[in-house]
DNA sequence: CTATTATTAGAGTATATACTCTAGGTAGTC
DNA sequence: GACTACCTAGAGTATATACTCTAATAATAG
């Protein structure tokens, strides 16, 4: 593999467990066993790294929300939507956490994102349409779809930092698969009020799948003491 | 004022208008033309000085979220919550832009903050049930309201990260308050589906007020070329 | 083989950052 | 007036960070 991709790669690994705020270009250098003139060869400063990697990002959440227009959409397309989505937001979930100062620090990246955003939210949109069309929900006036779309954008996208804030820990080896897919959980509970009567039942049951089990819970009351604190 | 009080004022300021990742201590001691060594006389270091400011926050936000148990809650206490909440963000809004940071770094305010999301939580559903009793909104089972509880959070809590990443420039000073209130739309659209034949009119005309005027219309189409930069 | 280009190492640097240390002032109190 | 507790200045420091520079080594093309 080019060392180019390598530094990507090992920059999104670091990035992500540790925070871009965290990691500097000499830990990335160090952790390919590489010199910070050849990383700074490849690239010519770190902002550059992370337009890559939002390229990538963005690459791969397009072709997740790639809406097929010739055909009506199902079950299992939303399950397919959710699932992609939530996954791609693990893979590079660097990004949202330091998103603000990532955008005040490149004005591509401002732009770029910018505009993602609203392919995003165009998609979301179209999708609540489809979804109509095919009879799993009731169709909405588009003034509500646009803002249901923006609801919907901001519990999937700042799900995972949710649920960094509700641990007790810091360590992200404590986040579970199960409850990065409460999110899911939470998007479906946004869409419950409009879903058919067809369609109920089994959008209650998928949505079910999700639902975090009680040990987990994030929200249980804290009635307790909570944990007590350990790593400090 | 106290040169510690002036301390924190400070602070929050600097680190609302730029971050608190780009203010350090030297900063904020010659924005108040004090020396280094006064500051650290009155905090043993930066994290004290954000601890202190939570606690102001949280201290602020529990007041506003103290929900009356003598007698029936209004649109009135709605528009209260709401508004108050929304104004409590923005005073505090370097807190949630840098949270997963501040929390790594701060044991103490990793706890907190816990407790603190919990006791809003509950608040939430505290509201969704009263306005239930009050015949606003229809009841809901009490895991529905907690889940819903928890998207209305998310909402509320990201709405200025949000706005902020979706505009061109990252001067604050372009946030306006009709964005910031936007919030209040939003968080009402979660509540339409569930509100009484009795009380939805009141509802959606309170919540038209807070609908965002086209031109600054967050979600809008990108089919052109966007703003042109500026400032960078 | 040679010339050119691509890649790499690694020492080094300018700047920033959080924080310390010492010495000195000020205000109140007996 | 002297003692004490509080407050402040400002120079200084250890460490980190993003990035540069030079020289050497591989890879490739003709």
């Amino acid at each position: 593999m080019k060392t180019r991709d390598k530094i990507l790669l090992s920059s999104l690994d670091l990035f992500n467990e540790r925070g871009e705020r965290n990691v500097t270009t000499n830990h990335i250098a160090a952790h390919l066993a590489i010199s910070p003139g050849n990383l700074y060869y490849h690239f010519r400063n770190k902002s550059d790294i992370i337009y890559e990697i939002f390229l990538e990002y963005e690459k791969l959440v397009d072709f997740y929300l790639d809406i097929p227009e010739n055909r009506p959409i199902t079950l299992d397309d939303l399950t397919f939507y959710l699932e992609s989505v939530f996954d791609g937001l693990w893979s590079y979930r660097f990004f949202h956490r330091d998103l603000e100062y990532l955008l005040d620090s490149d004005q591509r990246l401002r732009q770029d994102y910018r505009e993602f955003t609203n392919r995003c939210l165009t998609a979301i949109s179209r999708i609540f349409e489809k979804l109509a069309e095919a009879g799993i929900i009731e169709p909405q006036p588009e003034e509500l779809r646009s803002a249901m779309s923006l609801n919907v954008w901001l519990v999937i996208t700042n799900w995972m930092a949710f649920l960094k804030t509700a641990h007790a820990s810091e360590a992200s080896a404590s986040l579970t698969l199960t409850e990065l897919k409460q999110g899911i959980y939470q998007v479906l509970t946004l869409e419950i009020p409009y879903l058919t009567a067809d369609y109920r039942e089994q959008v209650m049951t998928l949505r079910e799948k999700y639902r975090p089990r009680l040990p987990d819970s994030v929200d249980a009351p804290v009635s307790g003491q909570g944990e007590p604190i350990r790593n400090h």
